[in-house]
Formats: structure tokens, sequence, C-alpha cells
DNA sequence: CTGTGTGAAGGCTTTCACAGCC
DNA sequence: GGCTGTGAAAGCCTTCACACAG
């Protein structure tokens, strides 16, 4: 198990390999081909079995692979990646129907806190935790030892928002806003930008 | 402006320059160099040269790029790929936000309509626009010709929608189900999957 | 004969190194 | 001297071809 030299993409694809085995596990399918599989996922038949050699080999020549040590084998390299507690910045439009998004809390993240500026409008969004104010980011942060941050604030924000997170010990950001965020190294930041996705879809549009 | 060889990856970025560009521009600044733009961007400065000269080359040595036109020259590349009307199916939390995101209509689309297995349920979401019943959404679509179309209904129900999409005349999908779409070749597909965003960051947390 | 595992080849991007122009 | 433009090199990832196991 390797993990050292796992590339990003592949990382990235276990995560959807994840979910499709999870799925055929719940319907008691017990082997998958890589054909299949890769199917499910979008990707090349080699592409996938190339992906989970990464960390081990555990399919069998001439059958496929076993759906249930598959389950274990993923699970056990994306353990890590679930069950983390999640804060979120920014409780705007976006911010608050994301704390309301059951895709989250199905997966296994609990958002635990949520924070902004005027923690008061957010009143009538009725939702099932107390939003604090900003002043209470990095007490709460530490003091809970949270790793991972939603931020969901305007873009001339973002940056400040961000130097206050990392100051306060985050190590990963999902950045909704529309600003490049300048964070160390030892600080990971995945961006979704939503008016780019759609830009980008409509360029190829004939 | 050779455009049919531009790299995917080239074209995403593009869009990104642009809104900096944007900026400098309305704050009057008139040239900029590609350091400072790449860093803005979180690229490298040959990164960003090269992206440029794909499309043609105006940047002055010794100076920089002269911001005014690189506007033009930007807005020319991604012209079409603004300004489309967009439907948006499935109506839940996520949608309604999406809905009202500000973001959209600021870089210049309009959700036109949105679709529903159960048009009724939203209504109190205080919608600017009517929720129209899924039957509406074939004649609704070719009609005022609509291309690109935001899916966000759940997994289960996401394969059948897009096979409606499809038929209708949608080239262009900006998925956030959590499944992989099997679409015909001449439509595009971009997935957005916020679950597998926290979780491929949260692996990279020490 | 079926389907995985994998070194090698191929393709796509990024980065380098430096020529060229202001 | 400063900064862009670009062929060549490097790096990364995907795909191929086929050996190998059940």
């Amino acid at each position: 198990m390797a993990k050292f030299v796992i590339p990003r993409k592949t990382v990235y694809r276990l995560s959807l390999y994840f979910r499709i085995i999870e799925r055929l596990h719940q319907n008691r399918i017990e082997t998958v081909s890589s054909a299949a599989l890769a199917k499910a996922a979008g990707v090349k038949p080699t592409q996938l079995r190339k992906d989970l050699t990464y960390f081990g080999q555990f399919g069998t020549r001439g059958l496929g692979y076993k759906v249930g040590s598959l389950v274990t084998q993923l699970a056990s390299v994306l353990r890590t990646a679930r069950f983390q507690p999640v804060i979120l910045v920014g409780v705007g439009n976006l911010g608050s129907a994301l704390i309301h998004y059951e895709g989250f809390a199905k997966e296994g993240f609990e958002i635990v806190g949520a924070f902004d500026i005027r923690p008061e409008r957010a009143k009538g969004a009725n939702l099932r935790m107390p939003i604090l104010p900003m002043d209470r980011l990095g007490e709460f942060i530490s003091e809970r030892n949270i790793k991972l941050a939603i931020l969901t604030v305007p873009g001339t924000n973002a940056q400040a928002v961000t130097n206050a997170l990392v100051d306060a010990g985050i190590q990963a950001i999902l950045n909704f806003s529309p600003s490049i965020l300048q964070v160390p190294n030892n600080v990971v930041v995945n961006n979704v930008n939503l008016a780019i996705e759609l830009e980008n879809l409509s360029y190829f549009i004939t």
C-alpha cells in the first residue's frame, strides 16, 4: 500500500469507484469485472485496473474483483477521508443551501459549525445549528481541532477569511468563492467555481 | 485564432484569466506582466504565456500585456460561452439555492426555467420563476432552443432525466448528481460532486 | 478462454531555456 | 534590462499489448 505515490487523479477516481462498489455491495452482488466497473465510473477498464493496483492487487484473473473485499480495501484507503467534522464560512444563498444539503451527511461529513459576519441575517433560513459570528472562528477551530472548511463568502472577503482559517489551523479548504486563494504549502485547496463550469461547458456547444 | 486546438485545460484557465483581467480593467490598470497575472491565477508565468499564445500573441516584450486589448481578445474567445440561457432540473435544496445564486447572473448566465417532478413542493422557496412539471421539459427546450442544463436531481433519477434532456436537444449538462451520466458523443458533461470534493480534500489532511 | 496485472508506448501538459523584441 | 514567445525537454497520466493466473 504505497500511499505516497498514488497520483492525485487516481485518488479522486477511487472515491468514484468506492461509491459504485458500495451500491453493488448493498445489492448483494459479489463479483464485478473491471469492464463493468469502469463503464459505471465512466473510465476505461485498463485505467481502473491500473488505479486499483496502486495500492495492492486483489482481483482474481479470469473472474474479476470480489465486491466485498474491494469495499474493505477502498474503505481503508479512504478511511481517513471520511467522518471529518467540517465548518462552513459564509451563510449566504449558497452557504445555507450547502448546510442543508443531504449529500454531505449521507457520505459521512457533518457540518458542525457555521460562521458569518452577520450571524443574525440567516435567521429566516431555519437552520439546525447556530450561526456564529466571525470572532468565534479561531477558538472554535482550535478547540474542536477542525481541519476542513467550506468557504462560501464573496470573492472580496475570501482571502481575508482564508488567512484567518489558516492561522487557526485549518488544513484543507473547499473554496466556492470566485477567487484564487493564496495559502501556505501545507494547506490544500479545491476550487469549485460554478460560473466557470457553466462558461466552460458552453464553450463546447456548437 | 486556431480555436480548434486549444486544450481543454487551457480553455478552463482562460475563464480564470478573464475574470482577473476584468477586475484590473475596472481598476484602470493598463498593463500587467505574465508574472503578476499568473500569480493571481495561481499558475506559473510560462503556463500563462503559453495559454495566451494558443489564440494569438498580444503581449509587448519588455513590458507586459495591455489589459484593454487582453479583455477584448479573451472576451471574443469566450464570447460564445456567455449569455447562454440555462434550465435547471431538480428543485431540491441544492437546486433552489442555485436558482438564487447571484454568481450565475453576475457572469451572464440566466436560468430561464426550472423543472421538478413535484413542481408544487418548491412553493415555499419564493422563487422568481415558475417551477414547471417534467412533462413540459421537451417542449420548453426545443421551443426556446436551450442548449445548457443544470442537473440537480437525486442520483437515482439522474440517468432518466439525462436521457430526456438529450432527446430534447440539450448539448451540455452541469451535473451535480452523484452519478456518472451516459451520453452520446455530441453532448458534454461537467461533473460537480461536492461530497467527493470534500472526501478528496480530507485525503490530503495529515 | 476469460479477465487481471503490468512494463512499455503513447499522448497530453507543463516547465525549461533561451531567442527575440521593446 | 525586462519581459514575451516558443521549440525542446521533462513530467505525468493514459492506453496498449500481452504475459499470466484461474
